[in-house]
DNA sequence: TTATCATATGATCATTTATTCATGAATGAC
DNA sequence: GTCATTCATGAATAAATGATCATATGATAA
């Protein structure tokens, strides 16, 4: 694997590597899209801490958002990344 | 998801997502194992951050090691984690 | 217009991670 | 024993990331 391959996958796995993002994309994964506030609620995540998340995701290609009236809903743009959070299941149990 | 699950999932991320570790990976994936040197020299990589990302990924249950005269070879462990790797190819294409 | 709700943004600080360097420890050759 | 090789380790530093706070923006309602 050349440098430049592997910095694009380590790009990828940094961007959702954290519990709360983790768990906006599943969120999102199973509900099609939400709104900032959904989000904060259901994580119990302050608004900011969502917010900054969510930009950091939207950003990097992962998301996608748009607003209606007061609201901004997100939803998962690249889903792809759900398979990764599939294969997470196998190894958790043999580490640490 | 409840935040534990998910830290344990955001864990093993973080421990592979970087670019000389996920070329690590993939090199004992097909080597078996390799020692510390060789893989120096395959990587282009200098033996101390090699070494730290090695013992790293070793601490964290990914590798093993065993030493054979004034070798040290590692080798994967943790072979669900290749899992992951297969995966980025999909959704590196849509981003970034 | 003013107030309010929903969200974004920027600054700051704390923590973590990455890199480099110098040195230490184990092994084996001589 | 000394020396060279192979690898690990710890300190120091630099850079990236995370969390919090205060404030700004944008939309709507009153």
């Amino acid at each position: 694997m050349e440098y430049d391959k592997a910095e694009k996958a380590a790009f990828i796995l940094k961007t959702i590597a954290h519990p709360v993002r983790l768990r906006i994309l599943e969120l999102l994964d199973c509900n099609n899209r939400l709104s900032v506030s959904e989000i904060c609620e259901r994580l119990n995540c302050e608004q900011s801490l969502t917010s900054h998340h969510l930009s950091n995701m939207k950003l990097k290609g992962i998301l996608s958002s748009q607003r209606e009236g007061k609201n901004i809903f997100y939803s998962l743009k690249e889903k792809a990344v759900m398979n990764i959070m599939s294969c997470l299941e196998e190894c958790k149990c043999n580490m640490g």
